[in-house]
RNA sequence: GCCGCCAUCGUCUAGUCUGGUCUAGGACAUCAGCUUCUCAAGCUGGAGACUCGGGUUCAAAUCCCGAUGGCGGCGCCA
């Protein structure tokens, strides 16, 4: 007995996205406010794939969303790629589900055929909207009589299925924002489907509630308008009403829909260029909600204990890219060495400055220049990826910061080597210091204490130790910044390090 | 236009339900300083907000009304 009523009280929401285009970042934030919901609840996260619009849903689409959550480590419980006991999890393997209820709604003269054309209604419509009024259909193919309907029919006349909207206020309850109503006469008789075959959104939508048995619907605040008439849909279906729960939008810096004028918008755009899911899903949690005490760092499994969906902002958000920048920087930062490095790998070779040929220990170094190929271990990438650990905000940053460490020849204008007040001269001598005393040092105690010890005596003697240290930094990365120059020295080697020297000194 | 939702630093927000402890707290960004060869990271400090107008009250960011502004919806898209 106690096993049943538990069964009947399980929270089960959905995630539920159209394939017809990129994951957008909105819709991530919305499964994720779904999944820690759920999860927290010990409940049941159906994965829904809404691919009624038959002429833009893609398999493609389909793949990115799979592959978008399990990226952020957001996991569904039930859906079209594992199965369920509430399938199919895809709507166009469902049509004849929907056949059904639409027969139902059309025999119970609920819903009725329309054979009014889109030119109709558009003319109509501009019409309304000219007069001050909210548009809606004027309900003309309400007064076919049956016989009319059938010749039509018959004829293949084409045709759209309404359903009759009862005047009435609707009230609903939503988790966020509390209590919402809507006069149902302002809306008119909506289309539900195209056909017996083809349903549209809101049917669809409502009879794959009811079969899953969602009992919570989070979605975005775009659909606080379409409420009603899902409501509506419920009722002359006999549903049961979901709880319902409008989560904001998030903004683009002008306070408009985000989209794709503002760069990134897709998950797997933000995997590309670099971002962490722990960052992503941080960042995502904060916008719009937040723990209400000083805390701001929180992973997955500590947001699912934490969050509460009663606590969510009502107003849209702005994406702050900015912000999203230091989440990562700090999560790269809480990265061990191992795992960053790793992590740093697909970019490094992307970018053909190693080579990977058949696992860690055969990595090769890959000149660029040069047709030379030597080997470089998996441990001598950790320490060129540890001098950069503190200065990256996205992995993506990693080729352009540590490639001089992997090309045979670097390139930077003379000018470069100039620090403050310096002339030619100066540079030149600079430069004449550092090769004899690095020279100094053996081949087999070239190492971060020696080469300090070295450099800093003869640093000393200068008016600042910019005029020494500053011409051996650019000499060895051909940068205005970096890391230091005797890390730097020391990872390098004692014959490549005199060797930039010695090319700095001759250069035009 | 109509309907709905919303409104605290540039941004994300705490505080609003249960008025006083709020000369409004935190974080990002920004500025200055420390550190320092540069850039980061780190530390210290600064500047920076209750949309406006009426009420209610001894007292309003907080309650009420109005205005304004922003966003969403008004599809044979989802």
């Amino acid at each position: 007995m106690p096993k049943k009523i538990k069964e009947t009280t399980k929270i089960r929401t959905r995630f539920a996205p159209s394939p017809t285009g990129h994951l957008h970042i909105g819709g991530v934030r919305t499964a994720l406010f779904n999944y820690l919901f759920t999860k927290q609840n010990n409940g049941a996260f159906v994965l829904r794939i809404e691919d009624t619009d038959v002429e833009r849903s893609k398999k493609e689409y389909e793949e990115e969303i799979f592959e978008s959550l399990k990226w952020l480590g957001i996991k569904w419980t039930e859906g079209p790629d594992i199965g369920g006991d509430y399938g199919p999890y895809r709507q166009m393997e469902k049509r004849n589900i929907y056949k059904k209820y639409l027969e139902q709604l059309l025999k119970e003269s609920k819903a009725y055929y329309c054979f009014c054309s889109e030119e109709e209604l558009e003319a109509k419509r501009q019409d309304q909207t000219a007069r001050g009024v909210m548009p809606k259909y004027d309900g003309k193919c309400l007064s076919l009589s049956k016989i009319e309907i059938e010749k039509n029919l018959k004829e293949n006349k084409k045709s759209v299925i309404r359903l009759r909207i009862p005047e009435k206020k609707v009230v609903f309850e939503d988790i966020a924002r509390g209590r919402i109503e809507m006069d149902s006469g302002l809306i008119g008789d909506i289309v539900i489907a195209k056909s017996l075959d083809s349903p549209l959104f809101y049917l669809a939508g409502v009879i794959d509630d009811e079969e899953m048995k969602i009992t919570h619907v989070i979605r975005g605040e775009e659909h606080i308008s379409n409420t009603p008439k899902q409501i509506l849909i419920q009722e002359a279906l006999g549903f049961k009403r979901p709880i319902y729960g409008h989560i904001p939008l998030i903004l683009a810096p002008d306070r408009s829909k985000l989209s794709k004028r503002y760069g990134a918008v897709s998950a797997m755009e933000y995997k590309k260029a670099g971002y962490l899911p722990e960052a992503l899903i941080n960042f995502l949690a904060f916008l719009g909600w937040n723990p209400g005490t000083e805390r701001e760092f929180f992973s997955l499994a500590q947001l699912v204990k934490e969050f509460k969906l009663e606590n969510v902002q009502k107003g849209g958000a702005i994406f702050n890219q900015k912000r999203l920048d230091f989440l990562n920087g700090f999560y790269i930062r809480q990265k061990s060495l191992a795992q960053l490095t790793e992590l740093a790998l697909p970019y490094l070779i992307e970018s053909k400055l190693i080579e990977a040929d058949g696992g860690k220990e055969k990595i090769l170094k890959h000149y660029d220049i040069c047709e030379t190929k030597e080997q470089i271990s998996f441990e001598e990438i950790e320490k060129i990826v540890s001098l950069h650990q503190t200065r990256l905000k996205k992995l993506s940053e990693i080729p352009g910061s540590m490639d001089f460490f992997f090309k045979k020849e670097i390139i930077y204008p003379k000018e470069l080597l100039k620090w403050q007040e310096m002339s030619d001269k100066d540079i030149l001598e600079s430069l004449n210091k550092l090769e004899n005393a690095l020279s100094q040092i053996k081949e087999k105690n070239w190492d971060l204490k020696n080469i300090q010890n070295v450099l800093l005596l003869e640093a000393e003697q200068l008016p600042n130790r910019g005029y020494l240290l500053w011409p051996l930094r650019v000499a060895l990365t051909g940068k205005e910044y970096s890391a230091g120059p005797f890390e730097i020295a020391e990872i390098l080697g004692r014959e490549k390090t005199l060797e930039r020297i010695i090319k700095a000194k001759q250069l035009k």
